[in-house]
DNA sequence: TTTAGTAGTTTCCTATAGGAAACTACTTTC
DNA sequence: GAAAGTAGTTTCCTATAGGAAACTACTAAA
């Protein structure tokens, strides 16, 4: 059960699972990218939320030499480790909707 | 990905993953074994999030008829569905915790 | 030279999550 | 009748998560 401390302390917070569900899908986006792609999310939370992710070799993070200068978000190997259980997170939320849904057609 | 609001908008929180794990592999176990079983938690965190638990269905209440009276936690049919999503994130988190501790022998 | 695009950072604020400790209430045992 | 067990509730407090808005800094296009 420590090892579920353990997953959570690096996931926690309100943005995580997408931020990372929206690379795992997209593969490499740009900041703007990711705050247009992610509904209600705000620079400040993007960008923190990011370096926790990059410190976490969750997500890498690269400048391209253009100008303007963009940058590359993308999912890293081992941030792909995570596919499956955000894979499943989404499943059981869809099953949940749908279960309240049909709830409350009744 | 609005999928993942459903599911997180249950399963928020600092202990829900815990109770439910705790519940999944206990089957049915006392206000007090809780408390004793996940450690750090108090009661009336253990309480509140139990309450949110049954609200949503995951989670049965029993009041059993002793002396002194106990009550029955439990997990509900609709609460086993979370089981893989627990065991994927608690294997997570054990792989996670192995792969910092060789970092850190490095 | 002003506008728009890139990628953030900083400041200020508030709501809420969560903890510690004390308390209720009831019963049985010592 | 005091202590210990059941299962919580209530109060008080603080830390932090997160949002809004303004700001930096650079470049290209108009």
């Amino acid at each position: 059960m420590q090892a579920i401390n353990d997953a959570m302390s690096l996931l926690s917070g309100k943005w995580k699972f997408h931020i990372l569900g929206t690379l795992i899908e997209g593969n490499t986006l740009g900041f703007m990218d990711l705050l247009r792609e992610i509904d209600g999310i705000g620079t400040k939370m993007l960008s923190k939320e990011l370096q926790d992710l990059e410190m976490n070799n969750l997500v890498s993070r690269t400048v391209m030499n253009t100008k303007p200068i963009t940058v590359e978000y993308s999912i890293t190997e081992y941030g792909k480790t995570l596919s499956s259980l955000i894979d499943e997170l989404a499943k059981w939320g869809t099953a949940y909707r749908k279960s309240v849904y049909s709830e409350n057609k009744k």
